[in-house]
DNA sequence: CTGGTTGCAAAATTTTTGCACTGGT
DNA sequence: ACCAGTGCAAAAATTTTGCAACCAG
């Protein structure tokens, strides 16, 4: 269990209840849209508003506290701020699964944006596909 | 110059005038979300609709004509169908940038996904970053 | 001709905003 | 106690939909 109220006071930030319980949310769930982390923080704090969620969605993402995923063809969903990793996302179900960068990995965008007069900060790298879950229900 | 009609029909598509329209406003930009494509379009051509956008982009994705490019922190893009690629976005100004894939990129992605039972359909990779003009402008 | 396509206007959905009240520090 | 943060409700922005008229094949 991380202690979201740390997260948040080093980027600067109250810990408020809400805060701490959409961190939560989306922590145990790993990526959730805006409607997912809505849905499942009202089970638990029925007067949470949206409209808090996505004032907070947004002032976390500038305090670097959590990250945006941009998914082809569905909204975005949001992720805790960690390690860097690539997505493979399930273009059927939604899902979105983490997976670790190997060093090869690294080296090749490094050397992708250095040639350009291009300042490289972040980088983001969705695979799209089908899960196994998907691909055994495709094929009954 | 492209024949817009033909990769229409090659899709299934009727050739209207709005679609190649789109398309030839797509392709020379590069990169456009919706509202550009808009007002783009409407220079030429004032009673196209925005409707008929939003229409005809979802059905030119479904048949593989152009493709979305999501974007953190900002509306979705669209491209042409084309050689795969990754994209150079700026964080600043949005400006989006092709670079062709070395061939060993190519390798990593498959590997990537291959020892899960994920069956990888396509790939999405964008590098964020300060574009040259706008590194000049933050100098100054 | 004729079925797919367009344009309009209205509806639905999503996101943002203003402001009085509340709660962390 | 102070001021950031919240919740509500209303506004704005975005996207979808229904349908009559239209046009590419």
């Amino acid at each position: 269990m991380v202690n979201y109220a740390q997260m948040l006071k080093d980027a600067g930030l109250k810990a408020t209840f809400q805060r701490m319980h959409i961190l939560n949310v989306i922590d145990e769930a790993g990526h959730m849209s805006i409607e997912d982390i809505y849905e499942e923080v009202i089970k638990v704090h029925p007067s949470l508003s949206l409209a808090t969620i996505y004032k907070n969605i947004e002032l976390m993402m500038e305090k670097g506290v959590v990250v945006e995923v941009p998914i082809v063809g569905k909204k975005s969903k949001y992720e805790l701020a960690k390690e860097d990793h690539i997505h493979l996302v399930c273009t059927e179900c939604g899902m979105v699964e983490d997976k670790m960068c190997v060093d090869r990995t690294e080296h090749i965008f490094k050397e992708l944006s250095k040639n350009e007069s291009f300042k490289l900060q972040r980088r983001q790298v969705n695979l799209y596909g089908l899960c196994s879950a998907c691909q055994a229900k495709q094929a009954s």
